[in-house]
DNA sequence: CATGGTTTGTACAACGTTGTAACCAACGTT
DNA sequence: AACGTTGGTTACAACGTTGTACAAACCATG
């Protein structure tokens, strides 16, 4: 299993290094015979090309990273696998980062930490600022999620607003009265947060619903068990919502889960919808009402910014594309 | 955002592009006031390595591949998760790719379409065979799963036969007679199911009941899906069972999903048990009972092993590890 | 058969880094 | 005073690839 060189394949099929790398790289002007014995001595050989010394000559690697908060938040996993499936059609293979949702670790991973090493980043931000991530643009770079738009680099999301809107419409629509929402935060992290909140309220006032506060529930992470938590904290603490709308769908089964312990029924006794379309709430008991968003669709804009600023254009101003979503009513709002 | 290189940051110190490098790879003999004025040059200019060209030099990358079939099937992510983490603890970088599971595809991961990229590749195969694997171990590898054990590379795998006899076992303790199982495959890459299913016939054998086939439905992938088909099948065949042992987490929501639709009680009607201890199945309607693997020991140990073969022996005999489970019994079982 | 253009192949340098060998200066030892 | 030793630094070559410039071979044309 000996690694073999450009040089090793040149001396078996007696030509130059230059024509056997012309061979690889499918230039034309090399005649039939000759080729042929190239490509007779490359399989003989098992020769490969050595990618770091391909990388150092061309400043290119075909290597593009695809950084997230966490891996096992089902979100991001499923999207990763749509921003690998795209990027292999453009033939990059895609280096998958996790960052674990803190300022500096993502501050490093911006700044490129794996600089030289890939072409393009793919960000999902949590904690970074607009201002992180100014004057650091040495690689490109696209974001996702609603932490930084109209910030220094293109920028791909949905329409959080108008998203929640139209759920908590779906949920007054039902003639539910008072209905809570499960996952708000004040920290400036919590940018998809003020988001859906906004949605939310606006809702409420469409639909001539007076805005209560107890009805917000804060969720410093969005995980299961917060959602579980802050379902827990809204029975408690005397209101007692018909409704809850979770700012994604992990909180919404979390919160289904303590609707479960609690022995209230869903949604006989109160509705509940998500945010995200993941997997798991398609085969939750009961299945999960949500937005859905066009998951395929942003990885593939997220990957095509991506290519038309490696190839093009750095210095063209940012660009803010919007990837569409539709509704999922299922069994928690809807019943069987 | 220029780009600079040791030669840059040399000129600007007064000294050579060797010393520069000295510094930045921690030589010691350098002096404190030269190291001080180079370290200066560095953070001015905010020199970084290109690592092509380091890589090229030393013939490493500092990166691994962990490869999956796929990245949305809630135990490879949380796999992945803590494979990135042992892996960041070795100063490593883990490029995660996903084969998709087919044969083909996974042949071209192992043989090297990363080469020279990856210094070392985690691998959890689904359709390659040892033969597939033999003579191309040109990159250290580490296998995890049970598709392939003894085969020619290190592997790390849990013992599969064993735990599926204690679920069963748990299962049988709680008084139940018709015991079911869910996921078996007569293809060759149904290796996993193949073990689990030995375990669960030798504890029904322990149990002193009867195997029956008409308990035991196949499922080709392990999807959620495929679990809520295979209890629709096995709820229509005519033999009710009192209860189900899943070949893993993903096919026993499934499962619990269509007895929910059948209007049965779990773990009233019929007990369901699960394997792979996926987050889900915490916070699932029941919660789940489960074989919980230690995912954390897995991923280190794989780390560990691909370690050793990166830096030592590569000619060593291939290492079998096995990592530690433990049962989960949780409500899908036991009630509330 | 000279002319000129195209095709096919080669030699060389360069990408940015680090290992090797060598150098000079300062030092302590004989 | 001469000698080795060590510390600190440098020049040079090499890792494997591809772009550039050019030479050689070939072909068609007048």
């Amino acid at each position: 299993m000996v690694r073999h060189r450009l040089k090793d394949v040149a001396e078996r099929a007696g030509v130059s290094v230059k024509t056997v790398s012309n061979v690889v790289n499918g230039y034309v002007h090399v005649r039939p015979d000759t080729r042929a014995r190239v490509e007779e001595a490359i399989a003989e050989l098992n020769y490969r090309p050595n990618l770091s010394a391909r990388n150092l000559r061309k400043g290119r690697t075909g290597v593009i990273a695809f950084a997230v908060p966490e891996l096992d938040i089902p979100y991001f996993a499923e999207l990763a696998r749509h921003v690998v499936t795209a990027a292999a059609e453009l033939g990059w293979t895609v280096l998958i980062d996790q960052t674990g949702g803190g300022r500096e670790q993502e501050r490093v991973v911006a700044s490129g930490i794996t600089e030289h090493l890939i072409d393009g980043l793919i960000f999902s931000p949590l904690a970074l600022t607009a201002e992180d991530l100014t004057g650091l643009a040495g690689t490109p770079m696209v974001l996702l999620g609603e932490r930084v738009d109209h910030g220094p680099a293109d920028h791909v999301g949905i329409d959080n607003v108008g998203a929640a809107r139209e759920i908590t419409a779906h949920l007054a629509g039902l003639g539910r009265r008072r209905i809570a929402a499960i996952g708000s935060q004040r920290t400036p992290e919590g940018a998809s947060a003020r988001l859906r909140l906004a949605g939310y309220t606006a809702a409420l006032a469409d639909a001539g619903l007076a805005y209560d506060e107890r009805l917000v529930a804060p969720a410093t992470a969005w995980h299961r068990a917060d959602g579980a938590a802050a379902m827990r904290a809204l029975l408690t603490s005397g209101v007692r919502p018909d409704a809850v709308f979770c700012f994604n769908d992990t909180l919404a089964l979390g919160a289904l889960r303590t609707l479960h312990e609690a022995g209230l029924r869903v949604p006989g006794d109160v509705a509940v919808a998500g945010f995200d379309d993941i997997e798991d709430g398609r085969f939750s008991v009961p299945t999960l009402s949500t937005v859905a968003p066009d998951k395929e669709r942003i990885a593939r804009l997220a990957v095509e910014l991506l290519a038309g600023r490696i190839d093009g254009d750095r210095t063209a101003p940012p660009r803010e594309l919007s990837a569409p979503w539709n509704l999922a009513p299922r069994e928690s709002t809807l019943g069987r």
